[in-house]
DNA sequence: TTGACACTTGAACCCGAGTTGAAGTCAAGT
DNA sequence: ACTTGACTTCAACTCGGGTTCAAGTGTCAA
């Protein structure tokens, strides 16, 4: 089998990454510090893997804690738990964006030559946020 | 008419922003720096409005400064122009969290009680990945 | 043996968007 | 007269996720 080891290079450019994001993980403590040769680091197949997944947990949204938390969960519940957190978390997000997005494209439809802020359109919905602090206190 | 001048407490609560960022907005000339008595900001009801309207834009995924841009454009055609470019943006970004969302609510799909790293859908992910950045380069 | 090259370390620095703290000012109320 | 409360300034700090730097080590090829 005899498993070919990667060099920081070698395994930060499969995935990607810089290698001092590497480095920075191994003493964050979510990769291994699997070996050296003569002082360098050698990564198994495993770590590339885990990095790789590192990154996809990150485009998730989820913050280096987390993905901690994740890693070093001791069963699956641990690490659905906090996975589900971040899923109704990012669910709200996208949602937020999307609002955002939709009264940004509004705004840019606005078919005169004024400033932004007095676009009707911005400032029907400047009234709408102003109302809803009103009302929310 | 005499319109009512806020101070900056009033401003920032009916805002729902902290008076620190008020005052950091000031600094950084998105605010105008309306007047003073004795010392203090007095706002105009203008300004409430395009705190608020600073908030929207925040929101939409743009930094303080291209909102800047935004507020000291002088037409339409400017402000517009930044408006689009954050609009692609952030259509590409929430597409990009919603990829991230459904391959996040897929691994929480996972029935076996092993680590994250090792369940068959994250695995299959992960083998994608990799393989977009062996054929990308 | 000299150079190139990839790697090593720890510490310091970067960014954006504010927040915090210390020390002071001002007007109103008791 | 004193306290309270909201304000003022300026500089320094926070946070997350790294990046950059200086100085050094190890290996290989010409």
């Amino acid at each position: 089998m005899a498993e070919p080891l990667l060099t920081i290079g070698e395994m930060a450019a499969r995935a990607g990454v810089a290698t001092s994001a590497v480095r920075y993980y191994e003493r964050r403590g979510l990769l291994p510090a699997d070996a050296r040769e003569s002082g360098q680091r050698r990564y198994k197949q495993e770590t590339l893997r885990r990095l790789v997944f590192i990154g996809m947990l990150q485009d998730a949204g989820l913050g280096l804690d987390d993905i901690d938390g994740i890693l070093h969960a001791s069963g699956a519940a641990e690490w659905k738990a906090i996975g589900t957190r971040r899923l109704h978390a990012l669910d709200e997000h996208i949602a937020q964006l999307q609002r955002a997005r939709d009264v940004l494209a509004l705004a840019l439809l606005c078919r005169y030559d004024h400033p932004a802020t007095e676009c009707h359109i911005m400032g029907a919905e400047i009234d709408r946020r102003l109302e809803q602090t009103q009302t929310a206190q």
